[in-house]
Formats: structure tokens, C-alpha cells, sequence
DNA sequence: TTAATCCTCCAAAACGTTTCGGATATGATT
DNA sequence: AATCATATCCGAAACGTTTTGGAGGATTAA
């Protein structure tokens, strides 16, 4: 609890001088320095980060404002793995992270430039948040530099960064098509999601270019969720039967996708190919294991550490970053037979 | 960025007639308060909480300070699940919430007073670490208060929040003994685990009243990790091929020792029963699921939060919380016909 | 010798709040 | 009329830093 003011006093020099001793600052002798060093150790003085943010109107904090941190997350991890990134980006920076988790009630009470400001963060990183929701719009107006995960929008203080969705997309349907399947379903998430309609967009693009029409019926919704895929697959191999693989936007729902066909008596993969996205730690102990299309989640966090800092610091530069996915091939597709 | 002083002056009264409008002090005409009110929206006033936080000395931050924060972390979930519970409790309470990770290289430069010192928080969780961690002597000496997760230590500013891992363990290897297993092996975490410690007494004390007799070569250590206790359990099968159960210390090893026991040519359950400990998603998922015992992260993060909250509004109560385990049946698990 | 330069150091202001100890006016009580 | 209580407001200090603009002395240059 030693003040700046006791380590003054007991080297019998100003305050003025501790501080700038203590800064690295040259105006100050080399002995006096390291005298002024041994007595704040002495004392274990530790500057007061709140005095110092107030009076240099810097707090070294971003903020990490994801929407839904709900034990759920730990299906996917998404919201842990982006954190991760941050994390350790923000460390080797030097910058302090503060979390910040919303939901719907929450945001009546407070605006997000209320929330922003009073944090006192220099600058944020939105996560898991809906293109419909009310903050996004607030988020473009404000001036408070803001990097949006897996939602590409850009203005002077927002940038982005997100996976290639729809090249994932296309390289998991070009892989079904090249296996010889010819009516392939798509377990979508919904609407309000950027990815999806990118995913919809890669899938639509490989079967163009195959040259294999393709089906509006074959494309359900599966709303992210594990539950809601299962009854969509479910409903959707009865009412078309001559389906014969199924690309699933995310990995979770593939899961529910396989629960739906296995209990309807399909064999995987020998009755139904399936591929994932996402890569989750699930994909690779299910059985069958899923083929999927992998992305960085941790990468993902790092790079929009990375971004903004680098608008905090005044570094121009491209304030958005699109990270590749990679293909990984396991048991849950095959050859068509039929 | 509007200040008080701004309100203020608008409103044509004192800054400190805007403080106590604004803070709810009765000393201020409800026809003022109103107006100052009114203004402060106007204004899209909010209190910079670094300068209320100053001259106030309290900052409403707890901080969660957690050893590896690491990607591998997303197979247990471990610290996300806490990250969860505290971040709940603490935002129903009215706290804001940093996140501290560090490594031993981040430990080298700093100490643990200085850390939590810096960040001014003024309580803290800890989760993650070691019982040979140098931080842990220098949390008991300090005097912030301090909570820790699955470390059973008290004094005047810590308490702790844990599972009770002894009971959990002891109805793992009841349940075993139920199923007619008379040579019962355990793949534990490591020594520097205070959890270890306890499951393997759970193990012992199952057997004991038994009247098992317990043999010290059924035990091995398997660092938590799953590739360790792979390599153990095979091992040790190979050994010991007279065991037909194993208890294993988490989930994730667990996962190790179904693929060692697989590779073996072992047919599960009905040539090995397992026992994992922790209730990790993976467990449901994994060829057969996992008989498990579930314990709540969730909760352990809750229930610290609300210890270390109480300490720090001086409720005086109890500083130690323990929570109860809850037995999953799977199928790894199943009567022993040797 | 004088002026200029450099090296050390410091006093005071500033950051945006809260709070303590009054101040003023009004009305009630004696 | 004097005293007291109450309601409403405010000035100034305090929190612990950094920074600005200079002061004083020693050294160097002219």
C-alpha cells in the first residue's frame, strides 16, 4: 500500500522524481535511480494503476464483450478458444483484458457506449453477438475502436475478422460431390448469422460448379444447436429420402445430424456422409468420427487482439483479417453406392 | 466523454449536488435530482469508475487468476465452466471481473501482491494452480482475500471451494466392487494435486471397507493427461492382466485408457470396466460413453464467487465450501464375469 | 569573465470523482 | 425576538499518479 509519496519521502527526493526515476525517464541521475529502485522494492511499492489511467486517460484494457457466456459454450468451446487467443495476444502486449458478458436483459439497462465507457476500456472485441442485435448498430456509430469476430462490417473504428466460410463450405461440398454423391443435404444454422449464409453460399457455389442443380428443400435449419439439428435431419431424410450426404454448418449439429440417422436405422457412412465445421474436440471421439472443415478459434481471438491494438497504437493498416480453414478427412464419409 | 463538472454546470449546481442527485442522497431536492438527471442523460453522462474508484478505494473487482489458461484446456472445460459460474455470480453482485492468467515465466517477474496489487482488485479466485506453486505461500501470507478452487487451505483472507473428491472417488470404486471387480486398478493425476491425493483416499477407503485388500502396483499416475495415462494404463494392463476395472482420476484419462484398452484388444466393458471422474462432454460422447463421476464446475466457480463476496462485504460465515459429487451410470461400465 | 548549455531536480496543476464540514434560507418553537 | 431544526446546497480537500515549465548549479564555450 506504499504510495509514490512514501518512496519520495524515504529517498528524500520530490515525487516528480520518483515517478520519473521510476519511468525510465533520463533527467534523472543514474545513482539517485537506482537508489529511488531499492527503496520502492524495499517499501514494495507498486504504482496505483487507477491514478496513473486517470491522469494519463490510458488504461491499457481491451475488453472482451461476448454474448452468451453460458456453460452451453462448452460444447463448441468457440467463446473459450477465442478467449484463449486474446488472452495471450493481449499479455504479450501488455494489455490488461476485462470480460465482459451480456445477454438480453442486461442490455436494457445499459447502452453499449455506457458500458464501453464506464469500463474504461481502450478499445473492444465482440464476440457471439447476432448481425440483428441492437449493440451492433451502436457499434458503427461509435467512435470506441471495436474488432467483430466472424461479422464482416468496417467504418473508421470497427474492423473484422473471420474464418473463409464459404470457400470451408464449398471444399466439404466439393469433397461429398467427388465421393460421388449427387443429393446432398445442408444442416444450415439461421439467419441471423453472418457464417451462415457465407456456408449456404459455398455450398450453393460447389454444386454450380459441379454442374449438379441444386435443391431449396435439401437446405433446413438447424439453429446451431445439437437438439434442433437432430429433428431437422430427422425430417428431413424422411421426407427425401434420396439424400445420401449432408454438410452440416457446424460440428454440433452434425452430432445431432448422426444421432438422427443412426436412429433411423442408417449405417455411417455407408448409408450417409457427413461432414462438419468448426473442428470441435466431439468431432474426433464420435463415432464414427466426422470429416470436417477446421477453423482457428484461438487464431480467430489472436488476430483481432492483434488488429486492435494495432488501431489502438495508431499503426494504419487493413482492419480486417480472413483466416483459412483445413479440411480433415475422417470416418464419417464415404464413397456413394447407391 | 462528458463529466460531472459538465453536468454540473448545465444543471447550474454544484459538482457535488451532482454526485449525491445522481447517487441517491436525500439531502437534494427531488425537483433537482430530477433535472440533474434528465441532464445527465441528455449529456450522456456515465462516472468514470477509475476516478470514483480512487477517492472511494474500492473498485467492486474480483479477479480470477488462473494458471494455463491454455488451448488444451477446451478437452475438460475446466476453467471455462468456472469462468462461467464466476462470471454469473459476480455480475448478479454488482462486480466486474478480470481475468488473470499467468505462467511460471509471467511469475518470475512479478509477485502475486504486485499482481493483484496493480489491477486493484480487491478479492481474487484462484483456480489452476499447483500446491508446489510459490504463489499459493504468498496468497496465504497476504492479507487480499482470496478463494481458492481445489485447494483445501484457510486463514484469516482465504477459504476455498472444492468437490468432495474422497466421496466421489469411494462410490467410483463401490460401484465397481458392486459389479463383482476384485482387482480394481487407478489411474490418478499427480502428486502436486490436492485432488489426487483425495481420490486416491477415496479409492483406498472403497476397498478397505470391502475388505479388498489394496495392492500399491494397481496405482499409476497419469499427469491428468490423456496420453500419459495412456501409456500407463497400457503398461499396467499388460502388468497386471489379472485387473478387470480401472478408476481413473479425470475423464480425460480416462479417454486414454479406453484407447490403450482398445488397442490391447480388450472388448469394452465386458473385459474392463472404467470409471472416469468429472462428467466432461467428451464422456457422453466417447465409444462406450463413460460411467462417470459428475462433479459441477459450474458451481465451484458460483459458490466461490459468493465466499469470496461475502468476505468482502464482512459478512462473516463460513469460508469453505465442499460440493457433492453425483454418480452418471454409462456403458463402460458393466459386471465383472471372470 | 560572461554567456550558453547541460544535468538534476522540483512545485504545482491536472485527471474526475466522493465526502466532510459547513452555509444559507425557511419555518417552527420557545 | 431569539433560538432551533430542517431542507437544500456548496467549497474544498482528498485519492495517487504524470507532466509541464522551470530553477539552480555545474560545466563548457566564447
Amino acid at each position: 500500500m506504499a504510495t509514490i509519496r512514501d518512496v519520495a519521502k524515504k529517498a528524500g527526493v520530490s515525487v516528480t522524481t520518483v515517478s520519473r526515476a521510476l519511468n525510465g525517464y533520463s533527467d534523472v541521475n543514474e545513482k539517485t535511480r537506482e537508489r529511488i529502485k531499492e527503496i520502492a522494492k524495499e517499501l514494495k511499492y507498486s504504482p496505483n494503476l487507477l491514478a496513473r489511467s486517470l491522469v494519463m486517460k490510458k488504461t491499457k484494457t481491451i475488453g472482451l464483450l461476448v454474448s452468451g457466456l453460458r456453460i452451453e459454450g462448452s460444447k463448441d468451446n468457440f467463446t473459450y478458444e477465442v478467449l484463449c487467443g486474446v488472452n495471450d495476444c493481449a499479455g504479450e502486449l501488455g494489455y490488461e483484458l476485462v470480460l465482459i458478458s451480456t445477454d438480453s436483459k442486461k442490455q436494457q439497462e445499459k447502452t453499449y457506449n455506457q458500458l464501453v465507457q464506464e469500463r474504461k476500456v481502450e478499445g473492444i472485441i465482440l464476440q457471439g453477438i447476432k448481425t440483428d442485435d441492437p449493440y451492433l448498430e451502436e457499434v458503427l456509430k461509435s467512435d470506441i475502436p471495436c474488432i467483430l469476430i466472424d461479422i464482416p462490417m468496417e467504418s473508421d473504428s470497427v474492423g473484422y475478422v473471420t474464418t473463409d466460410n464459404r470457400d470451408g463450405a464449398k471444399s466439404a461440398v466439393t469433397h461429398l460431390l467427388n465421393l460421388g454423391h449427387k443429393h446432398i443435404g445442408m444442416i444450415n444454422g439461421h439467419s441471423q448469422a453472418f457464417v451462415s449464409q457465407e456456408r449456404l453460399e459455398g455450398y450453393q457455389e460447389a454444386l454450380q460448379e459441379k454442374g449438379v442443380v441444386s435443391n431449396e428443400s435439401y437446405v433446413v435449419d438447424g439453429a446451431f444447436l445439437e437438439e434442433k439439428a437432430e429433428t431437422e435431419t430427422a425430417k428431413l431424410l424422411q421426407e427425401r429420402p434420396e439424400i445420401t450426404a449432408l454438410f452440416c454448418a457446424s460440428d454440433l449439429m452434425a452430432m445431432g445430424a448422426i444421432r438422427a440417422a443412426k436412429k433411423m436405422g442408417r449405417k455411417l457412412p455407408e448409408d450417409l456422409s457427413i461432414v462438419g465445421f468448426d473442428n470441435i474436440i466431439l468431432s474426433a471421439y464420435s463415432t464414427p468420427s466426422l470429416t470436417t472443415i477446421a477453423q482457428d478459434r484461438y487464431q480467430l481471438g489472436f488476430e483481432a487482439t492483434k488488429l486492435l491494438t494495432d488501431m489502438l497504437e495508431g499503426n494504419k493498416g487493413s482492419k480486417r483479417k480472413v483466416l483459412n480453414t483445413t479440411f480433415i478427412k475422417r470416418e464419417s464419409t464415404s464413397e456413394n453406392h447407391n
